[in-house]
Parts: structure tokens; C-alpha cells; sequence
DNA sequence: TCGACGATTGCC
DNA sequence: GCAATCGTCGAG
């Protein structure tokens, strides 16, 4: 079942230990249509989170946080490696989780790569007709299987929001 | 216009 | 442990 733009604009910390065992959906070039079980997420929330892009205010790149939640966000990181987010919740509150692990692929850098993602996608909905799109099924796991942890990679931010549980993802 | 840096990955 | 590699952003 299609997960719609309402379903995003919650909360990030409503939505994101919801992912975990949703599914991303693709339709390639070919309008082949593959499925892949997320994992692993993490919650970005709002200017206050120094972890945040949008700790710094709205600018170009983070604009798109700020719209309402239901459509992607991506950048490039490190000059190689594309990021892909779910923004979240209402108008002018920049959030979004973003999209670590699924299935046999480990990490966002080569999660993106596999599913052909670019900056193309960026600014675009949730939606069969994007050709990227996120689903539940009735194989959804129970709800004590989603475990927490500080997210990754952002010393920058502080103590304080460094550790802060906000990774979501399947226990093995 | 320029320089610093990053929500990563893979090789030394 | 660290280089690769480039868009973004703030300083000059």
C-alpha cells in the first residue's frame, strides 16, 4: 500500500521508527518495478538540530526541507556520494529522514547508486509516477524489532544532538 | 571569486 | 589512517 504525502507531513520522530520494514519502491529506465525492504533510517529535525543542513537556515540547498513533508530530498556528499531523504512534516519545518540502509546494500552512498538516484529526484513527491516511492506491505514488523541509536557521522553537531538515538533500524 | 568542509566509501 | 572529489556557503 502506497504510503501518501499525508503520512509525511507528522512529526520526523513520528515517521521515522515507522520506516524500518517499509518498503522502496523503483521503477527504473527499463520500467522494470523493484522493491527494497528499508533497514535503516535516520531523523533530521528542524534548525534547532545543529546536525541538521538546516541548522543554518534556509538556503538554496535546504530549501527543500522546508517544503511540506512528501517529497525527497537529495544532495551530493563528499564530491561522490548521493544522499536520499524523506522530507517530513508541515510547511516551513525543515525536516527529513534519511535513507541508510536497505536490504543487502550497506550504506546511503551505494544505496543511491543501485537505485540510479540523483539530484534528478530532488523537490519531487512520494509518488508512483516519480518512479520512487515508498510502500507498506502486511510483512511490516512488530514494533519492538526497530532498535535506536546516535546517528553517524556528524561530530560537528555537538554532544547534545550527536547523541541523540535518532537511527532507526531492523534488528537482525 | 576563493577556500573550507561534508548525513561516505574504499584502499593503504 | 586517509585520499577522492565537488556542490554549497560564507567570507573577502
Amino acid at each position: 500500500m502506497l504510503l501518501t504525502p499525508d503520512f509525511f507531513q507528522q512529526d520526523v520522530l513520528e515517521i521515522a521508527p515507522d520506516l524500518p520494514g517499509k518498503l522502496l519502491m523503483r521503477k527504473d529506465s527499463g520500467g522494470e518495478q523493484k522493491a527494497y525492504r528499508i533497514t535503516e533510517v535516520e531523523a533530521y529535525r528542524g534548525e534547532e538540530d545543529l546536525a541538521c543542513h538546516a541548522s543554518k537556515g534556509k538556503t538554496p540547498r535546504t530549501s527543500v526541507m522546508y517544503e511540506p513533508g512528501g517529497v525527497w530530498y537529495v544532495y551530493l556528499i563528499y564530491g561522490m556520494h548521493w544522499m536520499l531523504n524523506v522530507v517530513t512534516a508541515e510547511k516551513n519545518n525543515p525536516q527529513a529522514v534519511l535513507i541508510r540502509g536497505v536490504e543487502a546494500w550497506n550504506g546511503p552512498g551505494k544505496l543511491t547508486k543501485a537505485l540510479e538516484i540523483t539530484k534528478a529526484f530532488n523537490g519531487r513527491p512520494l509518488a508512483k509516477a516519480t518512479g520512487l516511492w515508498i510502500a507498506s506491505d502486511n510483512q511490516s514488523p512488530d514494533k519492538n524489532t526497530v532498535l535506536q541509536a546516535p546517528r553517524i557521522g556528524i561530530d560537528y553537531a555537538g554532544n547534545y544532538w550527536k547523541n541523540k538515538p535518532w537511527r532507526y533500524y531492523l534488528s537482525v
